[in-house]
RNA sequence: CGGGGCGUGGCGCAAUGGCGGCGCACGUGCUUUGGGAGCACGAGGUUGUGGGUUCAAAUCCCACCGCCCCGACCA
């Protein structure tokens, strides 16, 4: 492709409101443009780089026999409607009526449909297992896009489905795809780690996530380098201290005015936030109210506390006027005296003698208060997130932690779907099972941005060759005072053309300074930039510049044209890229 | 949905009540080709939309729309 031809622009000013270097290098590079919030386009660049990494994922799927297909977009609500999904998902389900007054949806995910195809073809053992997968627009009006491409509102994703006929053989597909995600991120050059994740209220049998380290991520992980214990925060568990045994006081009342934090509180008493008892509220999606009480120095974990009531609907935070209708006070309560409320109270609050807790009584609280002799817990469970510092629950060793982007799901779904659509097959012995699922995703836009995310440097991106819109970025400089600078740029162009489209280099012949030449070479991020000049020429060929470490070396036209026909790969020096990767961190 | 910020040419920004500008990018011509070149000429705007105040509004007021950030949310 010839610069003068693509169909891009690079900005020399950084986008104003792209924060993520993915995001603005994507941009100034040319490679994507934003139409609305969370909704992009893929320009020429994009393109070929998302093509790429569609290809990696299809190799790997296709290497455990997943077999590539396709599923509508549009779905007649009725499927929603019968798997109920389309009553528990709120407006990020985006539905409308088709001319026929029918009610639509536009597809966030594909378990239905597949449960709807299995039902139609699957009805022996002898059919199962199957692993299928598409590569498919999806839907999801999030409440909010953020950080370019990794949280958009449409995006390709490729989904797969496995298809076992019972839990042994969801494990053994699982443990495929685990295999095949791995080979995935490493080919895509992300650092991306398994962590186990919730499986929220649809149920399944386990999930895990894969994530990259990154601050921008929206997921927090809770990892040991001890022992390899790796977590997202939503589920992690910690080793939690013993507190020493105390004789257990008499309660008694505390003026505590302006003491609405646990902080205050603590600083006023003069206490360590560990003799505390901090109280949160909320309402379940099923309407019951909720007193979740966790030690001072802990936070409520919600996916903890939703699970541990098995909240269908989630959680949302309770109102004040909610509150003080059951008897309590935001910022001085507790579960003393409270009415019409499920207590959840965090283990480690039981075995905390003589802890300081809300009054419900504006500026006032209560010391000494012990579970259960002061108030009878509905729900006794490990409802606290984890902390920096905390101790491993398998080793010990202080965790970290670390925030995330995902950019991969395998989760074992279960018999929900294709009991809900009839997706059944008879076993041996003529008995009627309901098919067991697994599904298994990955945002190919979000990969995209990830990938920026770790090759990048100042000047710009920098494409592992596994992934890159072209092999190589072909700059010729000195063409006017020299025909044969032109004559060999042009010649190395048509040889790389003729070997094939996987070969086809990207080629500047702009009329432009070099200064802009080298600029954009550096910013478009091609894994190697071949300078023609009459320099290089009298140097005896080609300047080969290594992009992501800098290395540089004159080459024959002979060793070029090797390369570009595919025959001779070039390599980075192995100092070369010790030095890069301890200059890039 | 709550909080904050922003909306002026393709991009980045200035103009705070009185003739809408600057840099880059863009077009034409000449010069220039190893690190975002120079000169000259030129094109490009209903200042997000609607309403209001005023002799006069990009500027002040109201409403709406959109975008970004934090939070809520995230099968």
């Amino acid at each position: 492709m010839r610069l003068s031809d693509l169909f891009f622009a690079t900005l020399r000013d950084d986008p104003a409101d792209a924060e993520m270097p993915s995001h603005r290098l994507l941009l100034r590079a040319g490679y994507v443009r934003p139409l609305g919030s969370g909704l992009y386009s893929l320009l020429p660049l994009g393109f070929r780089v998302n093509r790429r990494v569609e290809q990696v994922i299809r190799e790997e799927m296709d290497a455990i026999g997943c077999q590539e297909m396709e599923m509508p977009v549009v779905h007649p609500a009725e499927v929603w409607k019968a798997s109920g999904r389309y009553f528990k998902i709120g407006p990020e389900l985006a539905r409308f009526k088709d001319r026929g007054d029918r009610d639509m949806v536009i597809a966030m995910t594909h378990e239905e449909v597949v449960a709807i195809l299995l039902s139609e073809l699957v009805q022996s053992y002898r059919q199962l297992p199957v692993q299928l997968y598409h590569f498919q627009t999806k839907f999801r009006d999030e409440p909010r896009a953020r950080g370019g491409l990794i949280r958009v509102r449409e995006f390709v994703m490729k989904d797969a489905y496995s298809c076992d006929r019972d839990q042994a053989g969801l494990d053994a597909s699982y443990e495929k795809y685990r295999g095949a995600y791995v080979r995935i991120f490493e080919r895509l050059g992300l650092d991306a780690i398994m962590v186990r994740s919730d499986v929220g209220i649809m149920g399944g049998t386990g999930a895990h996530e894969f994530m990259v380290i990154n601050d921008f991520g929206e997921d927090t992980l809770v990892l040991c380098d001890a022992c390899g214990y790796a977590d997202n925060q939503q589920i992690a568990e910690v080793q939690k201290p013993s507190p020493e045994a105390e004789a257990l006081q008499a309660m008694e009342e505390v003026a505590t005015p302006d003491t609405t934090t646990i902080d205050a509180l603590a600083a006023f008493l003069d206490i360590p936030r560990s003799k505390t008892a901090k109280a949160t509220f909320f309402v379940a999606g099923d309407g019951r109210f909720v007193v979740a009480i966790v030690r001072g120095d802990y936070d409520v974990n919600e996916t903890k506390l939703t699970n541990a009531i098995k909240a269908v609907g989630g959680l949302r935070p309770a109102q004040l006027d909610e509150i003080k209708a059951r008897g309590m006070e935001a910022g001085y309560g507790s579960p003393l005296g409270a009415t019409d409320s499920l207590v959840v109270v965090d283990e480690l609050v039981t075995r905390s003698p003589n802890l300081v807790a809300g009054a419900n009584r504006v500026g006032w609280h209560v010391r000494n208060v012990n579970v259960p002799r002061d108030y009878e817990p509905d729900i006794v469970a490990d409802i606290t997130s984890a902390r920096e510092g905390d101790a491993c629950i398998t080793c010990g060793s202080p965790v970290k932690l670390r925030k995330g982007i995902e950019v991969g799901n395998i989760f074992k779904l279960g018999t929900d779907f294709t009991v809900a659509a009839g997706a059944e097959y008879l076993d041996e012995n003529g008995d009627r099972h309901p098919i067991v699922m697994g599904s298994y995703g990955i945002g190919l836009g979000r990969n995209v941005a990830c990938i920026v995310e770790a090759h990048h440097d100042e000047k710009g991106i920098a494409w592992p060759e596994e992934v890159a819109p072209y092999p190589a970025h072909l700059v010729a400089i000195g063409g006017n005072k020299d025909p044969q600078v032109v004559e060999t740029a042009e010649r190395l162009y048509a040889i790389a053309a003729a070997a094939g489209p996987d070969r086809e280099i990207l080629y500047d012949d702009r009329e432009e300074s070099p200064g802009v030449k080298f600029t954009d070479a550096e910013l478009l991020g091609m894994p190697w930039i071949l300078t023609v000049s009459p320099r290089s020429l009298a140097a005896g060929g080609v300047e080969v510049t290594h992009r992501a470490t800098g290395e540089r070396s004159v080459r024959s036209i002979d060793e070029v044209t090797a390369f570009l026909e595919g025959r001779e790969p070039f390599e980075a020096s192995a100092a070369a890229i010790a030095s890069a990767a301890t200059a890039g961190g």
